[in-house]
DNA sequence: GCGATAATATTATACGATATATTGTAGGAC
DNA sequence: GTCCTACAATATATCGTATAATATTATCGC
């Protein structure tokens, strides 16, 4: 009885983790080229955590425990469980063991967790939340940078905005260009906060962009609010660049049918 | 010749982890209690990254000689460098070593990272970056959050606020009654991205408040802007609530000296 | 019933061995 | 001479076990 429980969770845990490795082979994940175990099983838990499946104050089987019932290693469920502890999803204590934390403490903003989300289909709540947090920074950027850019940045926007358009978004290169186009705008601002956090939300959303065009490829054409935005960076001016910014947002939004 | 440097290495090491451990046990870090080995090992590395001291592209010694050196076993070490690998400092690949990435992947906003860089003294540039993102995204938060909130939330406000100016902000009851003051209202903008993003960043900065008033204490009295911003969020104001939280911010940012 | 103290379970750390992957180099083909 | 391929060296990745530290819990004494 027990020994079969035990069976199950092994097995399922390992098939998730096989699906994990071969979509990690196919995928074109840049961040590090050959999964590794831990990181598969650390991706693994945090989606569970972030779904909900392992909920806030669940404590997990002892270490020794649950590494065989998963099939690795106690170091490497260690190194996995590390991981997670980073980014605020776990805590581990002497005798008390490992649980998973509140809400609150989960670090919702981090790279990792972003991709993990958006590879296990997001909730339509969270997507809002993350668009309206860029309504919220990234006109703001856009000003700031319109106001601080120097003339090579110009000259580079430039260039990413003429292959964005020759290229378009259905293909890698345009939408290479694109985040290049978005890139050097974000640096203009000279902030490095405002950089890590803009960057790895447009990154995470970018994936729905990708997934969303396999379906049925945009009708719209992403070309003239980008140019709108680029003419107000040229020109210096912040308060077009805001409004340039906001617009296109609010389009993206609308793209990924999250507003119908 | 060889040996000696070693043992220099081994004990200038040692000697920052002592001072941490040290530190740790007075500052009133509340994340966990009890500060662990490569918990510290983790934030010795992490400053020594962040303050320039091992630039991007720095490769660590293999881990058995590192291990050694440090004075801690490999798998600690390993763990550490887990730790510091999620938040995208560094990045191990086999026969390649451990090697520290550029600050274009470093996740900056991290609540570690953030509180790290706090505990050592965070360059001035960085600071403002931090308030100029705070004057970004704060104020339309409050905005948000007045269109939303509920009626338990305001009550739960005007508590904070009255206990606040009950303590003053030299008290320790005082300062976490602010700490809640502006969580309810983070709160109340019903968006997990948003939240998880203020919150790092006002505890990060509320470590400078701190200890600027061990200084000299603060003349400026802190009632009446948050008054102000008490009123627009119960009033559902959020225009005025956007303003309030904008002024609020830029005379915490002058209480810092970082303006003048 | 409450407080101090000891027992105990669990994580934290340590150490050694093997597996595996990646890089750099050497060799050969064109 | 350049490019590609195969191979070997090396460092990380994983594994298994042992010991230490620590927080919880139970027990004992008051």
């Amino acid at each position: 009885m027990i020994g079969s429980m035990f069976a199950a969770e092994r097995d399922g845990v390992a098939a998730r983790i096989n699906s994990i490795e071969r979509a990690g082979a196919g995928a074109l994940i840049q961040t590090s080229g050959g999964r590794r175990m831990r990181g598969s099983v650390a991706q693994q838990l945090a989606v569970m955590i972030l779904s909900g499946e392992l909920p806030p104050g669940h404590v997990f089987p002892t270490e020794l425990d649950y590494a065989e019932q998963i099939g690795i290693s106690r170091s490497s469920l260690r190194e996995a469980f590390r991981v997670l502890s980073a980014k605020g999803l776990v805590e581990s204590r002497p005798k008390a063991g490992t649980r998973v934390n509140p809400r609150r403490q989960w670090s919702l903003l981090d790279p990792d967790l972003l991709a993990w989300q958006f590879a296990a289909e997001p909730s339509a709540k969270f997507l809002r939340d993350l668009f309206e947090l860029r309504l919220t920074v990234e006109p703001n950027a856009a000003a700031i940078a319109a106001a601080r850019r120097s003339d090579d940045e110009v000259e580079a926007m430039r260039r990413a905005l003429e292959k964005m358009a020759r290229h378009g978004l259905a293909t890698e290169e345009g939408r290479l260009a694109d985040q290049q186009f978005h890139m050097v705008m974000l640096e203009a601002t000279r902030n490095d906060a405002i950089i890590a956090l803009a960057s790895s939300i447009m990154a995470a959303i970018a994936w729905t962009t990708i997934y969303k065009q396999r379906n049925h490829a945009l009708k719209r054409d992403p070309i003239p609010d980008h140019r709108l935005l680029y003419e107000a960076f040229a020109a210096g001016d912040a308060e077009a660049a805001r409004h340039a910014m906001a617009e296109l947002i609010r389009l993206a939004l609308a793209d990924t049918e999250m507003s119908a």
